[in-house]
DNA sequence: GTCTATAAGCCGATAGAC
DNA sequence: GTCTATCGGCTTATAGAC
């Protein structure tokens, strides 16, 4: 087996540790002894500690905004394009639960800056999810009154996973995203003329390639940015 | 106007400090500064950062088990009961949105032996939760199969409301507590023979007495315990 | 590319004057 | 009850040897 790489070690122990321990609550000699460096070795490969979670946060919004773009560009009726934003959402909440907390939560600790940039993107996120469910208030497929109320609730719930998901438990992150899918159109209460729509009667396109489309740009990799990030400084 | 004690100004500066930035965010000499004090003058309210947190999460947790408490309490059926949980939990977390929040992302800021017990207690709030969906799952009152996932997204669900709800938005927290419990039971796919079962059918208890019940030992209020940390310290 | 050493500053907490 | 002054330790980040 190969050694992992400097960048890598350290991307995943800072991961690891800003999840568990929060940003703030996490310091570089912790990052450091995690990945086998000393606090001084680490600066070889990050600008500062800051640029570490800016690159996590950019990534991670980044590849959700794309991911969520590919969903849009696939599918067409609001049932469909929501079973599939959910699934989505929630398979990468499962996966990837330790970058996904770590960009849900530490908004705040951004320079002010990065945090509007941030902040921005996850508003366009969140519009995307509702527009989706105004769309299919309009056209009748959903029978919920304030797609403002719902939409906050259905990310809530799908948020959430990345706090509670065990990679050993009973589902996989798709059958995870699935099950929540069902549940969506429950809450939302889809169906016609008093027929309930089910996850079953939908032909929905398969959430890997949705995934995929997150973790080209999302996932950690890329973390030989240190460059990039000077250059920016 | 009669001045804030300045516990109680130590508290408030506490709390919305620790919900915005995080307890490891969070220097004591803020603290102080947002209280009118200096640093040093803060330890005479209180025995260390570490037990202030601890009793704002405490507090917290405390309230919320006794106001579930007064719910089972309250009503019988499963379908009222859930529908009460979800009205209280949505309220507490509208009203009392900064305590909320801190309980809800500190536990892992704690010193060890403390995180087991507010870790204990957390459980025991979600098996209520998990109880009260499974005794309607089994009572033929609920149409979902998998009692622990429902209850995972209920809870996810109606916890984020802490983190978007502002007291000048639209609804107020007892409104909004309604609006939740209604898409609780969507979720649920909540009743009998094909024929939905909504809030409206149902006689619920009012929230208030729960919220009550939280606000009596959960809210802020109780700083003086300067005296008692010491005792246990 | 990794180390050691260290700068400069903030941290939580205490002592003691008033 | 609040202040000032301060301790020892830990923080982020840099410099320079190897």
């Amino acid at each position: 087996m190969s050694p992992m790489p400097t960048e890598d070690r350290i991307w995943l122990a800072a991961l690891a540790l800003f999840a568990r321990q929060g940003f703030a609550g996490t310091s570089t000699r912790e990052i450091a002894d995690a990945s086998g460096l000393t606090a001084g070795s680490l600066y070889h490969y990050m600008g500062s500690k800051d640029d570490l979670l800016e690159q996590v946060m950019l990534g991670g919004m980044t590849g959700l905004l794309e991911a969520a773009a590919a969903v849009v560009a696939a599918t067409e009726q609001p049932p469909q394009r929501l079973v599939s934003l959910v699934q989505l959402h929630v398979a990468v909440h499962a996966r990837h639960r330790l970058e996904a907390k770590v960009v849900d939560r530490e908004i705040e600790q951004l320079p002010p800056a990065t945090r509007k940039r941030i902040g921005a993107m996850r508003d366009e996120y969140e519009g995307v999810w509702r527009g989706v469910v105004s769309a299919g208030i309009d056209a009748g497929d959903f029978g919920v009154a304030d797609a403002r109320l719902a939409t906050l609730a259905l990310l809530g719930m799908c948020t959430e996973v990345a706090t509670w998901f065990r990679p050993k438990g009973p589902l996989t992150p798709e059958a995870l995203g699935l099950e929540f899918a069902q549940m969506t159109l429950s809450l939302l209460r889809a169906g016609r003329s008093g027929v309930p729509l089910t996850v079953a009667d939908l032909e929905v396109p398969a959430v890997g390639p949705f995934i995929a489309a997150y973790e080209r740009r999302g996932g950690y990799g890329m973390v030989g940015a240190k460059a990039a990030s000077r250059r920016g400084a």
